[in-house]
DNA sequence: CGCTTCATTGATCAACGTCAAGATGAGTGG
DNA sequence: CCACTCATCTTGACGTTGATCAATGAAGCG
């Protein structure tokens, strides 16, 4: 039973709920594991990722890995400059993922333009967001924060309803991008799932009180601007 | 004595080795500790800093707060777009500071386009350096990571000699720039001098062996995107 | 079934944070 | 010139978080 798709991968479970996606013609199917396609420069050629979940990582020398961001349906990559870091780090599928050519989508009037820029802002915010996590967090905030942004976006293309989402990351995959432990993160996930904060079962994630988890963790806080600043820093002008 | 300048704010003592930027007319002077100038719409104005350091960062509801990069001589701000989250941000001088305006040296032709496109490109490239520097780095290392950082892009704009320069960082603002506490800042700086790997009296920071610096904690390792990646995420492919 | 990946557990330890208290040094007003 | 203040750096003792090592389950898959 629960047969866990067959076909499509990870997110076949949602498919209809992603109407937008699904019409869109395959350019490329990969495995878990195989690098996202890249061009004769070494950037990631530009794609549209219409079904499973990819990730960008570094991998240092010894063998350390920090994953930057994940790559979710319906996000883009490669498509607005070659020249952007972002576009010239390794991108591997987390699971079997199909995506579709960029170009053909953006090629109208100027549109392109507006929609590189969109994607440009996206994932800066997404960028600030980790660093946040990783700076000032500890192991529990970041973990639900980081369950908070991928609960955002999958809401946001239709791939998850309410309050749960069906979830690929094993732990050792959220580990290295939350700059913790594999067997740290399995025990925070004890933790929360102990405190009745989020339940998982299989691959399917829920978060029980979404409110009382962005308290938790000041998920939401780093995109406001405060308007007046007096705290620590600059009391020092005579 | 050592009088420590006076008047121009904390790269004075260097002036004389940033010829571009002493040409430029000061539009704004701030002291340690204030806001960068805003728009109405609560971004940050474009500005050039021609002298003194600043730097963006996001304090957390509780007080806690992330440095996300620093903003040196020869840095702009606000120039590419309002809309991007990074100047969205809090960024606040750390010693005084002088700015210049930002447009009229880019409203040459579409030269403005591309100084904004390089400008965004590099400000990425900051980000992931810090996010794998949170996420990876010991705090041994990340500490290394960012005085090497902080060297380069002096040297870039020849505000640094050879191998020091005028770091008019607190220990404060260091422990939020690396996530880390003030007192494990302040050990980390000790047994890095008494390791012999830099020497810091004053502001005056000496990297002492770059090579066997950039060597301990993969310094760079991040700009180059490794060709043929097996390592780990991917063995799982039949 | 045997294999492999992933989740879980316990024991132990190192890294880092917190608290509290001095030093040190520069600037300031009397 | 001195007392005073304030920011910064430094130190020690101690607590906590999170890492590491090493096994053991549990579940999917050929």
């Amino acid at each position: 039973m629960r047969p866990l798709d067959g076909n499509g991968g990870a997110t076949a479970g949602c498919a209809s709920a992603a109407p937008l996606l699904a019409k869109l013609e395959t350019l490329d199917h990969l495995r878990a594991g195989e690098s996202l396609p890249c061009n004769a420069d070494g950037a990631l050629a530009p794609r549209l990722l219409i079904a499973g979940w990819a990730c960008r990582n570094i991998i240092l020398p010894d063998g350390r890995r920090q994953i930057l961001g994940f790559i979710l349906p319906g996000d883009s990559v490669g498509g607005s400059s070659p020249e952007l870091p972002l576009n010239r780090m390794n991108a591997n599928a987390l699971t079997p993922v199909r995506l579709a050519a960029l170009s053909s989508l953006l090629h109208q009037d100027d549109g392109d333009t507006r929609q590189y820029a969109a994607a440009i802002v996206e994932e800066q915010r997404l960028l600030l967001d980790q660093i946040v996590r990783l700076g000032r967090l500890s192991a529990f905030e970041r973990t639900i924060h980081l369950l908070l942004e991928l609960h955002e976006r999958l809401m946001a293309v239709g791939l998850a309803d309410g309050d749960s989402f069906d979830c690929p990351l094993t732990q050792d995959v959220l580990a290295d991008a939350l700059g913790l432990s594999i067997v740290h993160v399995n025990r925070v996930m004890q933790k929360l799932r102990r405190e009745r904060l989020i339940e998982s079962e299989r691959r399917r994630v829920t978060l029980i009180d979404r409110e009382r988890l962005k308290a938790s963790c000041d998920y939401g806080s780093a995109e406001r601007r405060p308007l007046l600043n007096v705290r620590r820093l600059g009391i020092r002008g005579s």
